[in-house]
DNA sequence: ATTGAATTGGATGTTGTTGTCCAATTGTCG
DNA sequence: CGACAATTGGACAACAACATCCAATTCAAT
């Protein structure tokens, strides 16, 4: 239900925020996240474009997170990367319908409006400090991801 | 979010509760719900393998609902064509987490367990109805939906 | 200025979804 | 039985998603 796409992006930014605030090259994330390198780099471009990531071209350079992880939402990686298209008019294309939705598309787009609900009420920060037996990224149960560099 | 398949079963098999329990042939359903045809017969396959309609072959034949409105679920016709797949374990397959799912995909899989709970709580019978000023497939709002045949 | 590190963009390949077409099959009806 | 109605299955085409590769570009550091 969720594109490839999505989980990557997701990925990238949990790693990213579970860092130091220093650049980290893509090549970094794609071994931590194990995201294939040449499709993650397009991924980042997206994410880039949509202003959740800045990136430094050069020696020393990589990506970084535009906002700090309290302040950033899932909802925004997400519809940086694959919006969540909320049913706006019937796809049926009936006339009729106008805006008001059949109570079939009320459903399906009820769907997608718990989904924004949920991620956009996600801070990354969350996900991150959330206790658990399993910590994002990390192979190692319960120890705190911190940067390896 | 969802795949036209999806789209496109739910379509028909809204339509054919909606209409008298006489078999409904692929081209009526097709016409009805504007779906491409030849694909229809696709999905109404899959429909078909999952037990929710039920195909009859030859004159006078054409596909039933195998079940009536008041138990059929939208999560049956969805699961038949393209199922939900919840988030068992870690997509990275790091072996430490186990069945036990970080922070992060435990969002992901929250939504899908929205998504499943939404439609499994849904009877085609309540969409159909649903009081609403537009009834699902058909053009004329407030009129109830019946059979043309 | 030169070198090396890193992103960027384009071209390309691969796979899955969507969609079409048609012959074969199975059934009803007269 | 014969004619017709309908699904079934397979092959195929178009397009988007996923993925790879490489040359060009940009930038820091020396």
């Amino acid at each position: 239900m969720f594109s490839q796409t999505v989980e990557y992006a997701l990925r990238a930014v949990a790693f990213l925020g579970g860092q130091a605030p220093e650049a980290r090259t893509t090549d970094q994330i794609a071994v931590a996240t194990r995201v294939p390198k040449a499709y993650l780099s397009k991924v980042l471009q997206g994410l880039s474009r949509g202003g959740v990531v800045h990136s430094q071209r050069g020696s020393g350079g990589g990506m970084t997170l535009v906002k700090k992880p309290e302040e950033l939402t899932i909802l925004e990686v997400v519809n940086a990367v694959d919006p969540i298209c909320r049913i706006q008019t019937c796809p049926l294309g009936l006339a009729s319908h106008g805006t008001r939705l059949c109570p079939l598309h009320k459903r399906m787009d009820k769907v997608l409006a718990q989904a924004e609900e949920t991620f956009r009420s996600t801070t990354l920060a969350e996900i991150l400090a959330e206790p658990s037996e399993s910590v994002p990224l990390c192979d190692f149960p319960g120890v705190v991801s911190r940067s390896v560099s």
